[in-house]
DNA sequence: AATTTAGATGCAAAATATTTGCATTTAGGT
DNA sequence: ACCTAAATGCAAATATTTTGCATCTAAATT
């Protein structure tokens, strides 16, 4: 698991709770709430207590290695990149489906536009809301 | 005022709160909590309701009006797109800083992904979170 | 393998943010 | 001027996120 291996390279422990939410995330394959983890790890037979994922994804958001998404209603939405540094998804706003994608000529832009403007680039989120193939 | 226009031909409204979160989004030039925006708004001798200042702004949401933007610390950050439909911001991990930028090729590329896709794509967001020039 | 210690976790409670229900007001059409 | 649906304000309910502190544990050291 590629993760782990990024755990010890910050420095950071490698805990059963950190196992379990990347875990989760891992297999929820879409933007989740702290609370969306909870649940998760729950059905699972883990146990973790919601702050803790809270404490663990504010941690791995500060590694780069989890990604922070608009979302509505007063949610946090977390997930990890696809590939590494780069997270892209499209969303219904209608029925509210979302779907990842990767796109190397975007990240290569984003990454030149950050360079012009001076930024060290980390990660980049692009969302596109619209309607989805069903729903129009 | 272009905002105006937009509320009429959906329909909507043109109240006073509308207006001050309006004008408050244009001046504060960078994605602002709904609080910020209410703080703008009494800064300005204006006087409306936080809850009203929500419901406005989830309108505003739907159309299209403003966007969403991936924050941390369990506050949504709401703001108007520099061009209709394309929203990009770069933020500095370190310091906060915020700035904002457009780029059509960007924008361009961000609708061929969601045709592709079966998407109708009613607008973008992406962000860059890097280092800045100054921190790094 | 026992010891040590900084880092992580859990729990309870506080602080914040967001939503809801309902009475009242207002924009905009007639 | 009047009517009506839409919008707002207020108070209170919910939901989300953060904090303080005691306890536990990974992993480094001996």
């Amino acid at each position: 698991m590629q993760g782990l291996d990024l755990l010890r390279q910050s420095g950071l422990r490698d805990t059963q709770p950190r196992r379990l939410v990347l875990k989760a995330l891992g297999h929820i394959q879409k933007p989740a709430t702290q609370s969306d983890v909870h649940a998760w790890i729950a059905r699972h037979k883990g146990t973790v207590n919601l702050v803790t994922i809270y404490r663990v994804l504010e941690k791995f958001e500060e590694l780069g290695l989890v990604h922070r998404h608009p979302s509505s209603g007063g949610l946090t939405l977390c997930s990890l990149p696809h590939e590494k540094g780069h997270h892209g998804f499209l969303s219904c706003h209608e029925c509210g489906h979302v779907e990842e994608f990767t796109d190397s000529d975007l990240c290569r832009r984003e990454d030149l536009i950050a360079r012009r403007a001076g930024f060290r680039a980390r990660e980049h989120v692009s969302e596109i809301v619209g309607l989805c193939a069903s729903c129009q």
